[in-house]
DNA sequence: TTTAGGG
DNA sequence: CCCTAAA
């Protein structure tokens, strides 16, 4: 025990290390059992230091506890087993497990209970962190089973052993108590309490308030947390004199406390004589006591098989997750005794030919383990039953080892039976061998088969109603088992069965969803549930569906409301924020994904044909203009997409940039083609951003390159979308301003494989990628070249070549004359012939087709189509940092490419250093604006406000420039007087036709004002040579 | 096993 | 939330 002690010491010291947890431990008598002690959750920083939680954290923790109860437990259970096997494997566990023992020997020793017990409570703290650090691999290994988890419980310096250490002294000290606990039984009545006084209850027990109504869950909280507590202390619980007592507390606690109490008692007497238990069911009478003592007596159970101390242990320790049988076997004691009907437990009972186990029983019930338990009312064979419905966190767990227990009949020593079967589950995968062992160990015996299982499913049924109390205390133990493993064949009654506790979402929650499918995409909730949801173990990914199908019609339903539409849906009992919603919306809107019910009955009466769900206002005309222009575009559409693809249109609400709206035409999910896109755009033009500055530069790339935050670096443009972190899914403009030129950034949302067939919003994507004069195309340099290929394979699906010149075909259809087939260089890719048929294929029989290049066939298809942008493409690579310097210099050696790292955060101000300014650099020389500075008569030039051309649109020619300062200016222009470039003297006198270069000046010179012609040319000739002197000495970059 | 839908 | 059919 002096060893023990001084482990516990060892413990503490390294708990030192971090700011203590612990608030403090009411006082307790000198007896107790477990001092209560207050800790607090806490959550271990990066630096190892530590914060309290928040309140969600709590809960989340708590959950995780509970998990830990259930996954957790069984690794302990594990390592002490193994320990007390093979010894020294696990010294850690091995250590705790004495220490539980030489407790168990010397309970009277107060001086050597509290110092365990303060031990206890800081490894308490410390499992607490541990938990949460070590929720990804718990949850991991809940995936596989729990066959990991005796290595990791073998692992000294690994997070698992503060968890297993905890329990083990958990278990030590509810062993401790277990003697005095057994004078306890029958005093808990949890159930008599009213839901007020439950939420009182609940709120000493933990200390904040709680919503829920159910009775059912808040027992089940209180009883676990007051199980906890007798481990954790989370309250102000003291034993006293074998009984545990929370100070100023009502009965009900106390209560609660009995039934740990007897719980622990149960354990124990199992552990004592097999057949006993019956005087423990006896005991128990209220159902929820049953279950709360199955809460807790599963590790009893478990312990009981491999020693009994340990088992003891177990039961105050925490609750574990409920295997089938145990939900079932609770399920039928609650029934009973409610009702005194069962609903599917009954099958069990069913088999009275299983009798012989009429005391197991007691020990089921017991075992139930803490998951939820939950009562509804269920209709089965006609009576109403309240059954319990139990969290089932995994049920499908413990298959094999029950079917490997099945073999073993329950005997006389049901009790045994089951506790292996218990055991079994528990650990579910762990190795048959300990089971085995355990049973041998107990003294189980097996026996013949009591139950069938088919015939238990039968019976199940039709018997549920009819089995009386008795009936079910007798055969529930041995049947009940079974039927778990029967699952199927009692569908419904089953699935009223069990009820997943309830825990409502959380808005973090929800963000953490949202972000997940924007992420990975709607429908692949198994991955978002791995990726994104992780530390959720209760949120399976059929929860995450429900969740998002719900935000969905939340979404809609909010947006409608709001133009008056449909007016009410039910009051959503978490609000959410909007910006969520209008995240789900967009989401929805990229994936295509149209809430079923909307579409139907909230659109219904709108129109047959189409559902219209906008956000924005124009809507009001909307049905209209649709019928008219749905025939047209229909067929458009038909071709580039397959049915229930919705078109986005854009009514240009914003003038500049980020207003954009879409006007969503949903298509009835199956069937006809019901989409059209509103007269704006042809098939895809989807985003609709004003265009503005002097040139448009699309960010493409796929999701989660950095995209968002390159614009946001280069412009200084944050979006509302930032502040969630969402997937870009609009098109986010920002300007850049660089060299006197604004430069319109846009920031699209990622593309993804098969965007150029419709996929996310690939076709707007690539079709606002077209309007822009360049792409910068961002790529994680971290990733394979692969994605890059990829995106320039999709946005050749769609006609974009980047970084090529147009192929020298000359290509030109005739009335006449057929195909006149010609070249000027030998032709290694294409012949004559390959040609006719590609353009027969384009019903194309009267042409002239002329090779000036040594074109390949897709080059012809280009020209034949004629339809191809060729643009510029810089290949940005982002997150550099990640990657080696030599790869990094293989990038940046590529053609059209340059680095940048927008994750040097530190470096955000040194431009240079993330390598933006040659990007930038990059760029201006990419899009080749020019600029020209105008000079007024007789005045300097100005140099602020050039006008800026650009040889892809519009032209650099005086002319050009003429009409971007006004159009009709054109006509009266005489001549110009350039400097600069472009000019061979300053001033030179130039036409129209001129062609003007970057950073030229040039003075109009009107035909009217011949004189001031002259004047001006005297003037500017002297002054503007200084002027382009001054020019120059100007810093290239603005941002 | 996972997902989509219905209840 | 639960359950089942379908993939």
């Amino acid at each position: 025990m002096e060893t023990e002690v001084g482990v516990g010491g060892n413990d503490e010291a390294k708990l030192d290390d971090i700011p203590a947890v612990e608030a403090g431990s009411p006082p307790s008598s000198p007896r107790e059992i477990a001092d209560p002690v207050v800790y607090k959750l806490v959550r271990v920083v990066g630096d190892g230091s530590m914060v309290p939680a928040t309140d969600d954290e709590v809960m989340e923790v708590e959950d995780l506890l509970e998990d830990d109860k259930s996954e957790i437990h069984p690794v302990a259970d594990t390592g002490q087993n193994v320990g007390c096997a093979s010894n020294d494997e696990f010294p850690s566990t091995k250590t705790q497990f004495d220490d539980s023992e030489g407790q168990c020997e010397n309970p009277e020793v107060d001086t050597e209970k509290s110092h365990t017990q303060l031990d206890t409570t800081v490894e308490l703290e410390k499992l607490n962190t541990g938990i949460e650090e070590t929720v990804p691999l718990f949850a991991t290994n809940s995936n596989d089973g729990r066959i990991d988890q005796p290595e990791s419980g073998g692992e000294c310096s690994n997070p698992l052993d503060g968890p297993i250490e905890n329990e083990s002294l958990v278990s030590a000290v509810c062993t401790n108590s277990k003697p005095d606990f057994s004078k306890l039984e029958g005093e808990i009545c949890l159930d008599n309490l009213s839901v007020r006084e439950l939420h009182e209850t609940f709120k000493a027990t933990f200390g904040r308030e709680t919503s829920v109504k159910d009775k059912q869950w808040l027992k089940r909280r209180i009883a676990m947390g007051l199980t906890n507590s007798c481990d954790i202390s989370t309250t102000t619980f003291v034993i006293i004199d074998n009984k545990v007592v929370k100070k100023g507390k009502e009965e009900s606690v106390k209560n609660v406390e009995g039934k740990l109490a007897e719980v622990s008692v149960t354990g124990a007497v199992n552990e004592n004589c097999g057949g006993l238990p019956i005087g423990c069911n006896n005991l128990i009478e209220n159902p929820e006591d049953v279950s709360d003592e199955r809460l807790r007596n599963p590790g009893a159970e478990y312990d009981c098989s491999v020693g009994d101390l340990q088992t003891e242990q177990r039961s105050a320790k925490r609750i574990r997750k409920p295997t089938k049988r145990y939900i079932e076997e609770l399920s039928e004691v609650e029934s009973s005794e409610y009702s005194g009907k069962l609903v599917s437990s009954v099958k069990n009972s069913g088999d009275g030919q299983s009798s012989p186990v009429s005391h197991v029983r007691p020990v089921r019930d017991t075992w139930s383990d803490g998951r939820p338990v939950v009562t509804r009312q269920d209709s089965l064979g006609g009576s109403d039953v309240q059954v319990p419905y139990v969290c089932r966190v995994r049920r499908s767990r413990p298959r094999e080892n029950f079917l490997a227990l099945m073999e073993l009949q329950p005997s006389s020593m049901g009790m045994a039976t089951k506790l292996a079967k218990e055991a079994l589950g528990v650990r579910d995968n762990k190795i048959e061998k300990k089971v085995f062992k355990a049973r041998s160990t107990s003294g189980w015996i097996q026996k013949p088969p009591v139950t069938e299982s088919e015939k238990d499913k039968q019976y199940q049924e039709t018997k549920a109603s009819e089995l009386e109390k008795d009936a079910e205390l007798k055969h529930m133990d041995s049947s009940g088992y079974y039927s778990d493993d029967y699952t199927g064949p009692v569908p419904t009654a089953k699935g009223g069965m069990r009820r997943k506790h309830h825990r409502p979402w959380t808005l973090s929650e929800v963000v953490k969803l949202v972000d997940g499918v924007a992420r990975y995409g709607v429908g692949r909730w198994s991955e978002i549930k791995r990726l994104a949801f992780a530390s959720y173990s209760y949120r399976t990914s059929v929860d995450l569906k429900d969740k998002w199908r719900n935000l969905l019609r939340a979404s809609f339903a909010n947006s409608p409301a709001e133009k008056g539409m449909l007016s009410s849906r039910k009051h959503v009992s978490v609000p959410i924020p909007a910006p969520i919603l209008l995240r789900v919306r967009e989401l929805a809107e990229v994936q295509a994904q149209v809430p079923p019910n909307l579409s139907s009955s909230k659109f219904g009466a709108y129109d047959d044909r189409n559902v219209h769900e906008t956000r924005s206002v124009l809507v009001g005309t909307k049905g209209g203009e649709d019928l008219t222009s749905e025939p047209e575009l229909a067929g458009k559409q038909r071709g580039d997409r397959c049915g229930e693809r919705e078109v986005l249109e854009g009514d240009r609400v914003g003038i500049k940039g980020r207003g954009s709206r879409f006007v969503f035409v949903l298509g009835s999910r199956i069937g006809t083609q019901n989409h059209s896109s509103q007269g704006s755009s042809g098939a895809g033009e989807g985003f609709e951003v004003t265009k503005y500055g002097h040139g448009r530069v699309a960010l493409i790339g796929f999701p989660s390159v950095g995209k968002s935050t390159l614009l946001t670096l280069l412009t200084g443009t944050h979006s509302e979308a930032a502040s969630y972190e969402f997937t870009t899914l609009t098109c986010i403009p920002g300007i850049i301003h660089y060299n006197d030129t604004k430069i319109q950034l846009l920031d699209l949302p990622g593309i993804i494989e098969g965007a150029s067939e419709g996929k996310g919003r690939g076709r707007q994507v690539i079709a606002v990628s077209k309007s822009s004069d360049i792409v910068l195309m961002v790529l994680d340099a971290s990733k394979s070249e692969g994605h890059r290929q990829i995106l320039t394979k999709e946005l050749e699906a769609v006609g974009l070549r980047l970084n090529k010149r147009p192929p020298q075909i000359y290509f030109k259809k005739k009335k006449t004359g057929g195909i006149s087939f010609n070249s000027t260089i030998p032709l290694t890719h294409v012949d004559e012939k390959l040609c006719y048929q590609i353009l027969h294929e384009y019903k194309i029989h009267n042409a002239e087709v002329l090779f000036r290049e040594d074109a390949t066939v897709d080059d012809l298809i280009d020209v034949i189509e004629g339809n191809r942008k060729y643009m510029k493409c810089i290949y940005v690579y982002n997150k550099i940092d990640v990657i080696g310097i030599d790869d990094v210099d293989k990038l940046s050696r590529q053609p059209n490419s340059v680095v940048i790292s927008c994750n040097l955060k530190a470096v955000v101000l040194l431009f240079k250093q993330l390598n933006l300014d040659r990007l930038l650099a990059k760029m201006w020389e990419e899009m080749g604006l020019v600029r020209v500075y105008t000079k007024p008569q007789g005045q300097q030039p100005d140099f602020t406000d050039p006008v800026v051309l650009s040889a892809d649109r519009g032209g650099c020619s005086v002319e050009d420039f003429c009409n971007h300062i006004h159009r009709s200016l054109v006509k009266d222009v005489k001549y110009v007087l350039v400097w600069g470039i472009s000019a061979r003297h300053y001033p030179q006198h130039c036409g129209l036709s001129h062609v003007l270069q970057d950073e030229d000046v040039v003075q109009i010179v009107k035909k009217k004002e011949r004189e001031d012609g002259g004047r001006g040319r005297f003037k500017s000739h002297s002054n503007a040579p200084a002027r382009i002197s001054d020019r120059e000495k100007k810093a290239p970059l603005k941002t």
